[in-house]
DNA sequence: AGCACGCCGACT
DNA sequence: GTCGGCGTGCTC
């Protein structure tokens, strides 16, 4: 008799384990590992899909008789032939040993949207996921990347990168190229190199809006072999990409955090474009870092995983100069362009030029410029809305969203307030909510009001503007972009969306209208966050032989985190910060580990908080456990309500091993208890503290 | 999260 | 007597 060991669909990780299912005999044939079926689970034997990751004889494994007796019987079995093989299985045994995530949520994480099921409503694919005949991969690309004239310093970078892929061993390295250096045509030729070895490769970008300029490009050398991922895909799309790359037909695949886990095999380089990129790390169950990902499958595949970045992430840069990545650096801008001239305004002593609450004379100066000579402008801000700051004139309080402890942005084209962290929308109120006074004030200034402005001060002007309330269709982004550097458009106007990876050559005018707020957010990560924007946004004029220029202004001319990003000098800002981390305490001095109580009471969140706490101190009394770790908290979250919930944490910094995982874990389990009932707790490592 | 089991009040 | 309230404990 066979015994299979399943992953059950929709379990908390309190009681998320491998369930034992007899395999009735008519199925005993065609059940194989990796094939979802559907168990009776709980009281009701209600259906659930489940997932086989293991197939036992029953003589074979150490169980009682009156154990067995005790195991239901799988139903019925979902897929004609595996969806998932042997890496995928230890990649989901992993991603729960260290995520902290149930079987089934990493599984969920591997496959593509397309292929989940509804209960009862089996999805017969039109041809087998795995095939036998399949796989035998494919001829190199035609060789268009060779025709590519790499410059020197390109030229190095690619040797370097091409004799580690030569050495065959698992291997990290670290590129660090200034904006503008021109790192696409290294990793196409590296691409390149890696398919004609009969290897595959793949390349993880940041964000959808970055996708279509560069998978066309990479479409135009490799073609078919491209295989696009990312969530922006309408389900049915999706999973094609995913069987082309599982048989074989597609041996490079281009796409965001997800695409981490394409069933790509013999893979022999992994490219993470912008590694600095908070967007590789997952917000929600199970929550990932790709890098990680990226990481533990080159050890699989012997694969090299090389991460690029002009402003690389702190702790990625502190492994570089360790040794433990490779470090290669493009400081040079491609084709000798100069580095833009960078000129910060004070704007305590400069003030805005008159009839302006936004521009300064000497950015004003410069857009009319840039307007006469049809040159282009890229103007920062990263606050969306018409005003920001809703308030009362008597007593000064803000008006803040009814779900959540955040102030509500006035849209002046529906002219209402609306909350950008639940998406509540409000008529402006006639009375102050606290103190019934009569005197609104709008105040504060989002993109929408700088587009009035600039259409009042600069009538001829074309303006675009790009923020989430403008780019909610995935098309939306790509046209904007494409109108834009077709020169429809002479100023560019947007939130950080517009600040990085792109290339438009005719822009040479670049404007910071303020950042001054994201150095202040409460999260250890806020100077690097805002040396990145800035260094970026910097980075997007001057990409033609026309010299760039950018100015930045600001109330805190001083800061050295906006001079060092002036100075485009992230060896500065590096310095700087990593001797801030060490002092601190901070990564990657430690690990973050962040729990989370949410719940609709205060008292509830609050107390579960606290009991957490405490199970966390008598725990490590009794058990006598040496973890080196500094708890922070409880305390409410930077939010302390969002959508309704209530919002508590626990901060501990600590050594993010297995040892301190499973005492967590531990923890954890105890959490699904009456004590902490109506109360939802997560678990986050190194994630952002930003919440 | 469901779902059953169980130990008390309201009602035929 | 017995129907059903939801508190609490388990899920192969």
């Amino acid at each position: 008799m066979l015994v299979a060991a399943v992953a059950v669909s929709d379990t908390d990780y309190g009681y998320d384990k491998r369930y034992r299912y007899i395999i009735p005999l008519d199925l005993s044939l065609q059940a194989k590992v990796g094939m979802r079926a559907f168990v009776p689970f709980g009281k009701g034997d209600a259906k659930r899909a489940a997932l086989i990751i293991k197939i036992d004889d029953a003589c074979s494994i150490s169980i009682e008789k009156s154990e067995l007796e005790t195991l239901k019987t799988v139903d019925s079995l979902i897929d004609d032939a595996p969806i998932i093989g042997g890496e995928m299985l230890d990649l989901i045994v992993w991603l729960r040993e260290t995520t902290l995530c149930t079987y089934f949520d990493a599984f969920k994480a591997l496959i593509p949207a397309g292929l989940s099921v509804k209960l009862n409503q089996k999805d017969k694919l039109s041809e087998p996921l795995i095939s036998d005949k399949d796989g035998g991969g494919f001829s190199a690309a035609p060789p268009k990347a060779s025709s590519i004239e790499l410059t020197a310093s390109q030229s190095s970078v690619y040797n370097g990168v091409r004799a580690l892929i030569d050495d065959g061993k698992p291997c990290a390295a670290l590129l660090h190229g200034v904006t503008g250096s021109g790192k696409t045509p290294v990793y196409a030729k590296l691409i390149e190199y890696t398919l004609k070895k009969n290897r595959t490769a793949l390349l993880a970008l940041p964000e959808i809006s970055l996708t279509p300029q560069v998978v066309g490009q990479f479409k135009s050398i490799f073609g078919e072999a491209v295989a696009v991922f990312h969530s922006g895909l309408p389900p049915k799309e999706r999973l094609n990409e995913y069987k082309r790359v599982k048989h074989g037909r597609a041996v490079l695949v281009i796409g965001t955090r997800s695409a981490i886990f394409a069933p790509l095999e013999r893979i022999g380089l992994m490219i993470i474009d912008e590694e600095g990129e908070w967007t590789y790390k997952s917000e929600a169950s199970p929550r990932y870092n790709a890098k990680d990902v990226a990481k533990k499958r080159c050890v699989t595949h012997n694969a090299v995983l090389l991460m690029a970045s002009a402003t690389p992430s702190v702790e990625s840069y502190y492994y570089a100069l360790k040794g433990r990545y490779k470090l290669f650096s493009l400081p040079d801008r491609y084709n000798q362009e100069a580095l833009p001239e960078v000129n910060i305004i004070d704007l305590a002593s400069k003030g805005f030029c008159s009839g302006s609450k936004i521009f300064s004379e000497a950015l004003a100066f410069e857009i009319n410029q840039n307007l006469e000579r049809k040159e282009q402008t890229i103007l920062l801000l990263n606050r969306r809305g018409y005003h920001t700051f809703i308030s009362c004139a008597d007593c000064k309080k803000p008006i803040t969203c009814a779900n959540c402890s955040v102030p509500m942005t006035y849209h002046k084209a529906v002219s209402r307030l609306h909350c950008h962290y639940c998406s509540y929308s409000a008529a402006t109120p006639e009375n102050c909510p606290e103190c019934g006074g009569e005197r609104i004030m709008l105040t504060g200034v989002g993109t929408q009001r700088v587009e009035d402005e600039i259409s009042l001060l600069f009538p001829a002007a074309k303006i675009l503007r790009m923020d989430a309330d403008t780019t909610y269709s995935r098309h939306a982004y790509e046209k904007g972009f494409a109108a834009f550097k077709k020169g429809e458009y002479d100023i560019m106007l947007g939130t950080q969306m517009i600040a990085k990876g792109l290339d438009f050559p005719n822009v040479t005018l670049v404007g910071v209208l303020s950042v001054d707020n994201a150095l202040f957010t409460g999260d250890f990560r806020s100077y690097e966050r805002t040396f990145s924007l800035v260094t970026q946004v910097v980075g997007r004029c001057g990409r033609s032989d026309m010299r760039g220029r950018a100015f930045i202004q600001t109330f805190m001319p001083e800061h050295y985190v906006l001079n060092l990003a002036a100075l485009q000098d992230y060896r500065g800002f590096y310095e700087q910060e990593i001797a801030m981390r060490k002092a601190l305490i901070y990564p990657p001095f430690c690990d973050t580990c962040l729990l989370e109580f949410k719940s609709e009471s205060v008292q509830r969140a609050d107390a579960a908080s606290k009991a957490f706490f405490e199970l966390l101190r008598s725990k490590l009394n009794e058990e006598n456990l040496k973890l080196p770790l500094r708890v922070i908290g409880p305390a409410k979250c930077i939010h302390e309500k969002i959508n309704g919930k209530y919002r508590y944490r626990i901060i501990i910094k600590c050594k993010n091993n297995s040892v301190f995982r499973n005492f967590i874990a531990g923890l954890y389990k105890l959490t699904f208890t009456k004590a902490f009932s109506g109360v939802s707790v997560s678990v986050d490592f190194n994630g952002s503290l930003d919440n």
